[in-house]
DNA sequence: AATGAATGAGTTTTCATTCAT
DNA sequence: TATGAATGAAAACTCATTCAT
């Protein structure tokens, strides 16, 4: 039996990459890229140091993998929104919300994608898989703006890119600036209550802005 | 004359630290606060590592001090808009282009801040001196916003801090996610023209919203 | 075997932990705890630093490894004695030239004790195996004394312990110190007739100390 | 007044030495040699380290001045016994009691003693006045031990120097390697008591050893 | 005489990566 | 495949000493 596990094991390579790169997206969003140690993502995926750069060559492999990971996980999560079958006001609401909840819930993606920006995303760069992947989303959105207009509901003029950039904006740098707003504005921004207020707070200017027509 | 200006030099401590800062804060900006190296600010300030360490304490007092500086400068530029002095329209606009463009010329800034959001302000709050250094241009604007609502022109449920907030997320994300984005938009948002159109993008959603009276 | 011997090198971590420990100690003992220098450990033992960090952890806990030691080899020495064995004024004398002797042969101790002695014992504090290591020791000499004085050849009113810190104290002193009581007596203390001289000085007054039994 | 005072500082370099001296004492005593720094002697002493470096050229010369006044005081102290003026037993008692005490009350002695001797006494070495130091107490304690041999109270067969090691033994051993014997004999060796009891032993091995005549 | 800023060689320690087994 | 001991290059930081003022 012991045998059997041992051998299930060694024949599940996937299962081995998907414990280390748990592991090193743990230690990764914790230390950031540079404070990042290899041994530490060792010890937490319980695997060796060398299995590691057995499966991923370096330390910079592994945290591309981070990214790929990252960001598929994004793209299918997006997939579940079928903004195609919802009315243009209520489809925006919920990428609005749905947008907002994903980061909140997932602060390792900031804090990840941060750092990756910190290095001029020269590992993302090298992932031809995560290229486009917004695509299938600005297109939904893009209709969905464009059904609006034709409805009157919502102004003409609006970049389908710009929007989405928007929206990802007004949560992303709330959540991820936290800490050093909370100082400047002396004023703790990660309570329930403020995160809540934040995610009204950007339905109402986006679509604020989305149904001023007179722009 | 000559002689006295030597000896300024010489004794002129607040100039040397005022050149460790500028070397530690491009180094810092370059490389993180873990990749960077004090070496590296040693040789780029002219100085010794053994100068660096008589007048900071330590790396992290350092990148403190770094940050203060940063914090300082921006507290400095936003009292130069004398927001109080323009209408509630012209104000905003003003503010929103201002704020845009100083992160435009400042990469630094973000980067830097960018980093200490990943240490969790670990730095910043250990900094008295800019504690609430955002309030007079939180205050200012939150008189615009009543001066604009009692005039007809906002929509008069507005929350100033974070209207603030929403104004710097709207440029300072597009910046600092600048290069992760243009790999999955798999577009290059960096050029000039690309920058103009943010810019006006923001200006529009903002505007747009607050004019929008009918919440 | 050649084949094995060589494995047996590669996986032996305790003949590496002897060898690093051996390098350690002469270097601690040639230049103090704080005068020792890391690399020159690692230079001595053939092994990089890194290794020996991977073994121990720091300068510190090597010390503490090198005490332990010292004082393990010390109790094996000690027990070796057979003190029981002996009659009352002959064991005393064998324990009184051994102790001498161990000393003499082995300068290191010395110098390593004095310098714990100097951290007012902060390595050995927490090394729980040297804790009572003088136990039997004490005991056999315990035991001698009171066999000694029913025999009437020893006074009655010595205490074990205090009896032992003096025959060590009377040749420890003598061999940690002479470097500089050879500087104020003006007459080099460290060639074999003075040592000599010295070990039957020890020994006329330790036994004439226990044989005066009008104390 | 200000004015006159400053002067009386200007013109009094012996009293800045002592000062330094007294500051540098301490320091060594406390980390020893290697761990001793310059800067932390400065900042006792309230003087400058360039300062330091005027009066004494490194320190090295300063370690050596401090021994140097720290023999100078002891032999000052032991020249206050007045030995010839007693018998035989009552001087040798004094002798023992005044070393012990000496010794109890001037721990740092002990310490920078220490010190010097894992050094090899390279710094005493070019001491020339403490050279000969000791020898009038050592003539003095011959001659106590002549009389008493005279008198029939003492053996006859005692060397003075090696008396005078053994009382110096006896006391300096048990303060110096307090640290380390209370660890080993897991028992705390530095209380008032264990103290008293001590110097009461080493009375009693010295005399005990002087008055058996049988030797 | 007096200061303390400035230096640079050297310390301990760390860590990504390799490699023998 | 899998391990983890081993390495070496580099990191932050220190400190006796010097030197311009």
């Amino acid at each position: 039996m012991a045998n059997r596990a041992a051998r299930q094991t060694r024949r599940d390579p996937e299962k081995k990459s998907r414990d280390i790169l748990k592991a090193a997206r743990k230690e990764f969003a914790t230390a950031g890229f540079d404070g990042a140690r290899v041994d530490k993502i060792a010890a937490k995926s319980k695997f060796s140091k060398g299995l590691i750069y057995h499966h991923f060559q370096s330390k910079d492999e592994l945290f591309r993998s981070v990214l790929e990971q990252l960001y598929q996980e994004l793209s299918e999560e997006n997939a579940e929104l079928y903004l195609d079958d919802f009315e243009p006001e209520e489809g925006v609401v919920r990428l609005i919300e749905h947008t907002f909840d994903y980061f909140a819930k997932n602060p390792d993606f900031i804090t990840l994608v941060n750092n990756e920006n910190l290095m001029k995303a020269q590992h993302l760069k090298k992932s031809e898989n995560v290229r486009k992947s917004f695509e299938p989303l600005r297109e939904s959105l893009a209709t969905l703006l464009k059904q609006g207009a034709e409805q009157g509901d919502f102004r003409g003029d609006v970049d389908s890119t710009e929007l989405y950039i928007s929206i990802v904006a007004l949560g992303y740098f709330y959540l991820s600036n936290m800490s050093t707003l909370s100082v400047v504005f002396d004023k703790p921004l990660g309570g329930p209550d403020s995160v809540a207020v934040r995610k009204q707070h950007i339905t109402d200017v986006i679509l604020g802005y989305l149904k001023n027509k007179e722009g």
